[in-house]
DNA sequence: CGGGGTTAGACAAAGTCTAGACAAAGCCTA
DNA sequence: TAGGCTTTGTCTAGACTTTGTCTAACCCCG
């Protein structure tokens, strides 16, 4: 974990000194370390926020109303800016998830794709998502309601239509999500997306999410890209890490193929459901659920 | 969650800040918080509104009778669908939306699309929709730029990943367009989506987004739908009107099963590029662009 | 001593507020 | 068709708020 003083900040964000200054003793926004003679230690969690603050303005919120934002999810921000110390596989030293407390029951959001009703889904995903922060929320309970919304589906107590509904639903919570979490120049850049026909980009979209609030600069490619599009993907933007999402077990054998065409090319991994069954020709695995493979990401290029 | 000052909602909505203050003033369409200095502090709830106004207003309807059904509490009176044909009378008296002023340059979207930088792609977004209303952009800029992104790809000048990268993110922006515009439960019911094996689901959320700006209470099923649950849901909901989106001369045939298997259910539309392709068994067919069809579809259910 | 950091206060530009006024456009009546 | 009333978007004037920047005086480190 680095330290940063306010000339490099301002460096970082973009943001002069002064202003940085103005942003914590008018909104408290930060309220970095000090060292014995009052300087300002500015930590990664710091610099997350001031830029997030920082683009959030330059989009023409006032400043006032960024601050208000940004401390919203204070303690994630805080959790997410501390990644585990050395270049361990897994993501240890990150603190555990808290359990969800009041999250809607396990089948409400079944019960909202059967009867196709707008007013009772945006109450579970509004019930669920006020319920922790975005990465409780979506380990503790969206990843399992989508795969009971799958189990539903294979037993015929659900129609097509009725998981599209959901689906939709939740993708553009999602969006929003990824949306609010803001773009990171200057961070590592991550490619994430998934193999031709692979279609299921839910979960993708949630670590993407998690790892750009994470800090990462994550350019989200989305469902169905093509071989040969991720090979001139990676050599465009020479990224300093590539997530294949393996959803599935049909998505298997593509995602070998994209995992052999970018061997060597950059470091390479498959996360997902099925991502295990996939013949790593050198590529590593992301094992765990979605924030345990964000984070286990995130360490790993930190420790690089 | 996120509140907005008066030129941030006069961006959103293109309104400008002494009509949004006036609309308050003399028909209450929304109060707003105040902050502790007498600051205006709009919610999405706000916005939505106001967005729904400033698009009645934009098509013909009195300020103030706009405001009256904006802000009735009472729901519409459901407009009995009577099934079967019928040539639908296209958007009466609307006039053309407005040019746009500041849009960002025809090609800035390519660009954008080839370099994968998410900076440029989102500031090209962030000027597109600031240049005025939903409605004018989405007729005005996007529909054309999307185009435009399809014409680079077919002449090889995009790749597809670049394509995904700005389709995710359009998709990501009128998502949230479409939740902003919230529900409208009591109004007029309308099934929208795609037919089987049609995926193109850009024009066909933007279509739902835009009568959910209009009042309709929009169930939006998103692409590749299949033919028996477009009738289950049809038979579950009982929807005022059914619109199936046909994108592509691909999806001409898929679009005439569907429309095919629920003639005589409700009111069927077809939209989309393709829809005048279609062997309109029983359907009509809603012609213009993705604004046009909103209001012609809007004018027919209001029954007027 | 020089370069940088710190606080506190001050300042100007930009944003917003209210209340009222005004002109173009629409509508009604004669 | 003309006159008069209503509607509605825009503008003005003066006061207040927000916000980035600047200054003055002091502190810290090599």
């Amino acid at each position: 974990m680095s330290r940063y003083t306010v000339k490099q900040v301002a460096a970082l964000t973009g943001v002069s000194p002064a202003t940085l200054r103005a942003w914590e003793r008018r909104y408290t926004v930060v309220e970095p370390e000090r060292t014995a003679s009052k300087y300002r230690l500015y930590d990664d969690a710091d610099v997350a926020r001031l830029s997030r603050m920082a683009e959030l303005v330059a989009g023409g919120t006032p400043a006032s109303l960024a601050a208000e934002e940004v401390t919203r999810d204070a303690p994630l921000l805080a959790a997410a800016g501390a990644p585990g110390s050395a270049a361990v596989p897994s993501a240890q030293g990150a603190p555990p998830l808290a359990p969800l407390a009041d999250r809607p029951a396990d089948d409400q959001l079944v019960t909202a794709a059967q009867s196709l009703d707008p007013v009772l889904l945006d109450r579970t995903l509004d019930q669920a998502f006020a319920a922790g922060s975005f990465e409780q929320v979506v380990d503790g309970w969206l990843m399992p309601a989508l795969t009971q919304i799958g189990v539903a589906w294979t037993e015929g107590r659900l129609d097509v239509a009725g998981e599209h509904f959901v689906s939709g639903a939740v993708h553009r919570r999602l969006a929003h999500s990824f949306e609010a979490a803001g773009g990171r120049a200057g961070a590592p850049v991550v490619v994430v997306g998934l193999p031709p026909g692979s279609f299921h980009q839910l979960a993708v979209l949630a670590f993407a999410t998690v790892l750009r609030r994470q800090g990462m600069d994550v350019r989200y490619l989305g469902p169905d890209v093509p071989t040969d599009s991720w090979v001139r993907t990676v050599t465009q933007l020479r990224p300093d890490a590539v997530v294949v999402g393996v959803p599935t077990t049909l998505d298997v054998d593509s995602a070998t193929e994209v995992a052999a065409a970018l061997r060597g090319t950059t470091s390479v991994m498959l996360g997902g459901a099925a991502a295990s069954a996939v013949d790593t020709v050198g590529a590593s695995i992301l094992a765990g659920s979605v924030v345990d493979s964000a984070r286990t990401l995130s360490a790993t290029l930190h420790g690089s």
